[in-house]
DNA sequence: ATGAAAGCGCTAACAC
DNA sequence: GTGTTAGCGCTTTCAT
């Protein structure tokens, strides 16, 4: 049987004085006789007495803890944000409770109403779309401190986001250099993310801007189960693209490893172009060409600026829209190769050395 | 200015009626005239009202809240861990404050205490060593409801964990059915994880058992910014390894990629194994051979086990030590070739097909 | 220096 | 059917 935990009552019953005091002296405020500090002090001890952070919550109205609320935790880069966030916040000795909304409106919104109700400090989160988000409404409504990741402001909140369309342009300048015309844009769960669209719509305009080709949008609603062979399919069906730039990488390694099994050589029968920067896209050979993004500094910045709005500190700069991104080159992005692509010559090929 | 949420209070005086009765109406106990339900209602919704989790807590002493601690999400097998417990604990009304022990002992024993204090009503957690960590010990004296995750049972606690020594076994047995007899087993923050441990151990009885050389243990304790270095250093260093076994597969991708560097063909001049079977194995080609856990089993096992102790279920069932990995072969491992490796000659090789 | 008491938001036992 | 009240653990006046 777990028996209650002690409570300052406890204490103060067994050091023979009033909680008041207990209080002062465990808080180190106010001030004790040296004989009443000693005797409170070993009763706590004895008891293995610790405050109980509901009480004082309660007292205090402040939790110290923030909610976050993120899409998945199978994506590296939230990961990564979250991991970020957290450590972050427990620098400043705040907690965070964790929600994922799996990409899903409604569970976003429960998961801010329940964070809400927990009467969380502040909030950090990526929404599945910004612009009309009734998450988003609610904590404005609430005035409740609360910072954007990887979403443009929205509602008037403070955001750390990278620059989707100028990203995406950079991606277009580069397929365009290399000498790409017809290109794809691969995107997983398009019309849950406004990230993927915006880096779509900016894809589009650049490729137009550079006289190529309107990009065809190639969308995927499936999970990880059957993707490869989704993928299969769809790249098959699309022989004549020569590059094709992927919502994220974890999709265009997938994309890789599919484009290989048709027998296709990357980047000669087809360029690849990732989102995100993930570790995992050096670790492949060749690497994965992508818009490298920074989700530590992401994570890290929101809870900085919650934190800044909640202690009255000044509110941190956001970066610069161009320090958003770097397009990492090289690797899976070349020059289209003419001629027909076949898996048994492409095996004869020199692997890029990179 | 953030005005005061509404409280009970602030609902009864507008619906003209005492706290007790909204509470009843809003929690749907107790009965009400029509006419009082509908007035408590109208008033709740014009004033925004919600109930504060800090208010109820207090008063019934449960949070509804179960703490987690991993070493890190860097790793995507915890970010899945914690992402499956986060989506278990959600299904049954608990939200999951998170806590990253970042491979330390005194903040992992931090966290348990901050996450007591907290309340929370029970706690789901990696450590880093089982055996001797102060933060179980912690949770144990509590008598707090608690489950491990890919640690053993200790301080008999229950757990959720892979049997690491039988896997690898498993691998040992792999490596010497292909003809390799000198191997090593690559290892990062050695000290720190009993889980490196185990499958090292494992791993060394299991090629005495079957006749091989002892394992080479070959420890990094570096994070990943030179890690691509520091592994090529070590690889070249022991050229006369056939096979290497990582602790997870993210090292054992790592090696790859500088084993590459190296100008070693892979499986050929270099066998590779990981352990944990991320997807990411899957991605590089050759694929990776590994054993293959399953995160999101273990992570929704694991609060299940504890929300059975807290809501006086069942008792789930553990899986049985064999059904907690499966041996992924082929790809990164196959027969040694004799001969020195090269990296041109290496480059006209036909790649693997799987 | 220290204790008594109010009050944070809520639920439940008890009157009426 | 509904209001009053005690109490959950704590901090903070306010007396003493």
């Amino acid at each position: 049987m777990r028996s209650r935990p002690p409570t300052i009552k406890d204490v103060a019953e067994q050091a023979g004085c009033g909680i008041a005091t207990v209080s002062r002296v465990l808080n180190g405020t106010g001030s004790a006789s040296a004989d009443t500090r000693r005797k409170v002090l070993s009763a706590a001890k004895a008891l293995g007495f610790e405050f109980s952070a509901l009480g004082r919550s309660l007292q205090s109205s402040s939790t110290k803890t923030l909610g976050c609320i993120v899409p998945s935790l199978a994506n590296p880069v939230f990961a990564e944000v979250v991991q970020a966030a957290q450590q972050e916040a427990h620098r400043e000795g705040f907690q965070l409770i964790l929600a994922c909304s799996e990409y899903d409106e409604v569970l976003e919104l429960q998961a801010a109403r329940t964070l809400i109700a927990k009467q969380v400090d502040g909030l950090v989160l990526t929404v599945n779309n910004a612009a009309d988000s009734e998450a988003l409404e609610l904590i404005r409504d609430r005035n409740l401190p609360c910072c954007l990741v990887y979403n443009r402001s929205s509602f008037g909140l403070p955001a750390w986001a990278v620059d989707n369309r100028a990203a995406a342009r950079e991606v277009a300048r580069a397929f365009h250099s290399q000498g790409h015309v017809q290109t794809g844009f691969l995107a997983l769960r398009f019309h849950r993310s406004d990230r993927s669209r915006e880096r779509y719509e900016g894809f589009a305009a650049a490729c137009r801007e550079f006289g190529m080709a309107d990009p065809l949008l190639l969308e995927i609603e499936e999970q990880d189960g059957t993707l490869l062979e989704l993928l299969g399919t769809l790249l098959a069906e699309h022989q004549a693209l020569t590059g094709i730039f992927a919502s994220n990488d974890f999709l265009a390694l997938a994309a890789m490893k599919a484009a290989r099994a048709l027998g296709k050589r990357i980047p000669d029968d087809l360029s690849l172009v990732g989102f995100d920067g993930i570790s995992t896209g050096l670790l492949v050979d060749p690497h994965l060409a992508t818009v490298e993004t920074d989700p530590r500094t992401m994570g890290q910045g929101a809870v900085h600026s919650v934190l800044a709005r909640l202690l009255d500190r000044p509110t941190p700069d956001l970066p610069s829209a161009a320090a958003t991104f770097s397009f990492r080159a090289g690797g899976s992005l070349g020059p289209p190769v003419p001629g027909k692509a076949d898996g048994r010559e492409a095996a004869t090929s020199l692997p890029s050395n990179e």
